[in-house]
DNA sequence: GAGTGGTCTAGACCACGTA
DNA sequence: ACGTGGTCTAGACCACTCG
C-alpha cells in the first residue's frame, strides 16, 4: 500500500480512467470519446486532455486515427520460433518453412529482397571476427504479411566465404534456406548463439517497419558457427512487438 | 528515397537536430541546452520544445532530471541467459548461480521474497492445465543490484505439488535452485517452453520496477514440464529493456 | 533567489475524411 | 460543411535543487 499519492495530476486522472474504461472493455470497435468532450466532462482545456491521451498511446494501448477519433489498439501476433520458422498455433515440434507456412494460414507472404557487398559494420565485424574494412555480403530483407511489414531480417556472411555462390548473391529467395548453402560451401553450422535486446524503435526502424506509437522492437543477434567454432554468419532482425511472439523450446540442463 | 516529406512539424525538425547532435556525442555528462535557451534559439515557445524533447524521452534517449535538466540516457545492461544464470560477460559455457555470479562484480545482489497460494490466475492456469479455481503456491520475486530492481520473477507452482515443501513454501531463497526440489518431489523436469512478449509497461509494473519513461519490457513465460509431459513450473518474469538483454546457445536443428 | 522542468489555461489555424 | 485530431502561441503558477 503506497502511503497516499501525492495529489496526482490531472491528466493523470484523465488517462487511469480512460485506461480503466479500455481494460473493462468499454470501447472495442467504438471510438473514445473525442477530445472536446473529454475536456468538457473534465473541466479542463484540450491540451491536457491530450496529454493524458498521448499517455495511453505511449503505453500502447490506443492510438488516433484522424479525423474519426481515439480507439483501442488491438492486436494479433504472429508466432516466431526462432529454433524453427513461423506459425500462427502454439509450440509444436513442426518446423516449415516461412512461406509455407504463412499461406497455409490464408495470409499473403512476401518479402523484399536487396543484396550488397559492404564493409562489415562493427556489431557484425566484432561477431564475425572480422578485421576493420573486410568485406560482407549482406541480404537485406522486409518480409510483410498481407502488404505489412512485420520483420526486418539482415544476414550477413563474410565475403571471402560466400564470393562463389550464385544463391547467396543474387536477390532472390533461397527454397532450401542459405544455411543449406553454406553447408554446402563446407561451412556447417553447429552452435548458434541468440542476443537480444528491446528498446524503443530509432526512426529508421519506424520507417522500415511502418512502426506505431507505443510499439517497441525487439533487436535479435544471430551468429552462427561452425563446429571448429568459426562464426560463419550474423543475422540482425528487427521484430516490432505489435506483430511478433516468440517462442523457444529448450532442453533442461541445469538441476 | 521517399518524395520529400510534407514539411516536417517544428518540434520533429528540433527532436531530428537534437537525435542528431546526441548520436554524435555531443552531450556526454552534460546537460541539453534548457527548454528556454532552445525556445529562444528555435523562435518558438516552451509548449513546442517540449513536445520535440518529449519525443526524444519516448525513444529512451533522454530523461529529464529536473530541476538540473535534460541529459542522455546511458545504459550497461546485463546479461540475462535463461538457460544458465546471470553474468555481465559475454556467452560462455559456465552456468553459475545468480548470487555467486553478482557479487563476483562487485555489486551488491538482493531480493524480495513472497510466498503466497492463490486460484491459478489465467494464463498460467492454461499453461499448467489446470480447472478454473485450482490454486498455485506463487514465489514473487523481485531482484535488485545496488539496491535497484531489475527484475520480477513470479514462479507458480501447483499447490497439489509442492504443498509439503518447506523450502517451496518459505519466503526465503533456495541455493540449490527450485528445479531441485522439485525434483526431489518426483517432478524432474524435462523440457521448458520460453514465450516471449514485448511492450510497454502497464502501471503496475512501473512502478514494481522503477520503469523510466521510453523503457520498453519482455515478458517472459516459462512452463516447465515432465519427461511425461506434466507441467509442474510456470514462471512469469518482467524484463525492462534498460537493465537486461538476453543471451541464449542453441544447436543448429534445421539444415 | 535564480533557474530548472511540470502542469495548466484559453485561445488559434490547419489538414483531413465523412456525410 | 462539419467534426476530428495535429500544431502552435503567449502567457501563468508551482516544486524542486543548487549556490
Amino acid at each position: 500500500m503506497p502511503p497516499s499519492q501525492p495529489s496526482p495530476s490531472l491528466y493523470t486522472r484523465i488517462s487511469n480512467d480512460l485506461r480503466k474504461r479500455i481494460n473493462a472493455g468499454e470501447f472495442s470497435g467504438a471510438p473514445l470519446p473525442s477530445e472536446a468532450s473529454l475536456a468538457a466532462t473534465y473541466k479542463t482545456s484540450r491540451i491536457t486532455v491530450r496529454k493524458g491521451l498521448s499517455e495511453l498511446i505511449q503505453e500502447g494501448l490506443i492510438y488516433a486515427d484522424r479525423p474519426r477519433g481515439y480507439f483501442v489498439r488491438r492486436r494479433s501476433p504472429m508466432i516466431y520460433r526462432p529454433q524453427h520458422g513461423f506459425g500462427k498455433q502454439p509450440p509444436s515440434p513442426a518446423l516449415d518453412r516461412f512461406l509455407a507456412e504463412m499461406t497455409e494460414l490464408g495470409r499473403e507472404a512476401s518479402q523484399t529482397i536487396e543484396v550488397s557487398v559492404v564493409p562489415a559494420p562493427p556489431i557484425v565485424r566484432q561477431r564475425l571476427e572480422l578485421e576493420e574494412g573486410e568485406l560482407t555480403a549482406v541480404r537485406r530483407r522486409i518480409r510483410l504479411l498481407d502488404g505489412q511489414p512485420y520483420l526486418t531480417n539482415d544476414s550477413y556472411y563474410p565475403y571471402g566465404l560466400v564470393k562463389g555462390s550464385d544463391e547467396i548473391m543474387s536477390p532472390a529467395d533461397i527454397p532450401r534456406g542459405a544455411n543449406a548453402v553454406l553447408a554446402e560451401l563446407g561451412h556447417q553450422q553447429g552452435l548458434t548463439v541468440h542476443e537480444y535486446e528491446w528498446r524503443m524503435p530509432n526512426p529508421a526502424e519506424k520507417a522500415r517497419l511502418d512502426i506505431t506509437p507505443g510499439t517497441p522492437v525487439t533487436e535479435e543477434i544471430l551468429t552462427g558457427y561452425t563446429a571448429a567454432e568459426v562464426p560463419v554468419r550474423c543475422v540482425i532482425n528487427c521484430l516490432p512487438g505489435d506483430r511478433i511472439k516468440m517462442v523457444l523450446e529448450i532442453e533442461h540442463t541445469r538441476t
